[in-house]
DNA sequence: CGTTACGTTGAAAGGTTTCAACACCAGTGG
DNA sequence: CCACTGGTGTTGAAACCTTTCAACGTAACG
């Protein structure tokens, strides 16, 4: 964590691949392309089953999309720098990319050599498992954000992250500029556009964020949209059914462990 | 996808790892555990951050659940034989399990050693890559549905997949039987209990399914259900606004690449 | 034979969506 | 210079779907 190099080719400094693997590494393997620049809109996909590639995002902003046969859309993820695009193979009847908000710079990385074959070091593979990985936790938030949060505690999260991952921290609060329309945003957070822009608004008239155009803002204080999501503690339960004690956190301390025992059974 | 291998160790036919993996591999990284078995209510967790243990279920069927301070829980995703369980770290006010529906045996996964050094195979590695990289695509479903998907399509689907998944085929059609109580469906589906229970009851008054008891019922025609389900082609649009092209679905020919036009620019 | 957990159903409340109208901006062309 | 046009954002009102709250039935259990 105290080594600061980034990465030889491109320069990232928080590359999920800088630790532990050189450029050298990818290269023996002929796995890293290199860089390229995507604009606005630009796409990512692949065809067929199986993840060939990975898309590190160096600068810029991404959505995966997902889209459905009758036009509606949700985006399954943004993917700002320094993560990782691991595209998902097309279901039946859906069609899934990821496209740039704003120009993209992303470094391309080739699997295939590694799946295939070719005895590759295990730094590189860890690297390759902890990127998925992350994404899947990312993934495991927006489930319960999309299942379980309303339409204010999505929005809530929503601007405390974008605060958090793209913000400009400054005086008045951290800066962001969102390349994303109400639409857009409205396909992040399972709602629609006209949802998006009223719930934007109480946002605005409750001073938890400044708007200086329909696509910049200030958030003031990200812990005070923190705290109206319920994935901060400290929040009193919202206008739920009193299932307080569904279930019971377990001990505060813990390992990976299992635990064959059960509480209520059937 | 010919040889038909069953893992020596725990006799799983579909086992991930089978195909490019032997058990010595596992065993000379130190890596693989054993069976163990989880009675129905058992749970497994990991504390901190980063994936350290992966448990592949053989038999039963178990749910990642993540569950807020304030009692509410989202179910992330359903495990059956075959699948992996990948376990996700605690976000701040969330806690984060796997817990057995039904009586469950996993074979357990020790990442530690392969992570952090010595010198394994790309297939061992690979197979753990592909393991990750399903359940994210699994994840990605769940996000589709959750975010874009009304009560009947989700129930649908969910009956649809779980026919396939864990269904036994008959004369009568797929028999299932469902380790789960609304209560579970409903925070599955992002819904809750009163209305799955509702929705089933529309299911059963369409005929979609015919329920043996409440844990139990057949499904005639997967295909039936499948057509409720915007997943599937050829299913007119919903009560939906007419953006039937807001999205059009690119060439019917494509292959891993980017593209970096620009349909309407800002 | 109470107790408890679970499932079903009804009625009212609540939040989101739909539909519509309007404002704003940038680009275009007369 | 200004009307026109398409894309985008905002706001209101009604419709719609899900949730909440409540009542009731059933099955398992001691």
């Amino acid at each position: 964590m105290s080594n600061k190099l980034s990465c030889e080719r491109c320069g990232l400094e928080n590359c999920l691949f800088r630790e532990s693997v050189t450029v050298r590494e990818f290269e023996s393997a002929r796995a890293i392309h290199g860089l390229t620049g995507l604009d606005r809109g630009g796409r990512i996909w692949q065809s067929g089953n199986g993840c060939r590639h990975l898309w590190i995002v160096v600068d810029g902003l991404a959505a995966l999309s997902t889209a459905l046969a009758d036009g509606r859309r949700q985006i399954t993820g943004l993917i700002s720098s320094g993560d990782v695009i691991c595209p998902v193979s097309d279901k039946e009847g859906t069609e899934s990319w990821a496209e740039a908000l704003s120009p993209v710079q992303v470094c391309e990385i080739d699997l295939r050599g590694m799946i295939n074959g070719g005895d590759h070091s295990d730094a590189i593979w860890g690297s390759l498992f902890r990127a998925t990985h992350q994404q899947l936790e990312r993934s495991n938030i927006n489930l319960v954000m999309l299942g379980r949060f309303d339409g204010m505690e999505r929005i809530c999260l929503f601007l405390a992250e974008m605060a958090r991952r793209i913000g400009i921290p400054g005086p008045g609060g951290h800066r962001v500029h969102l390349p994303m329309s109400r639409e857009d945003i409205a396909d992040y957070l399972g709602l629609n556009a006209e949802t998006v822009s009223r719930l934007l608004t109480r946002v605005r008239k409750m001073n938890l964020a400044t708007f200086i155009s329909p696509t910049d803002f200030v958030v003031h204080d990200i812990d005070a949209l923190a705290q109206r999501t319920p994935t901060s503690g400290g929040k009193p339960p919202p206008t739920q059914r009193s299932v307080l004690r569904r279930f019971s956190f377990s001990s505060p301390f813990k390992m990976d462990r299992m635990e064959a025992g059960r509480s209520s059974d059937k």
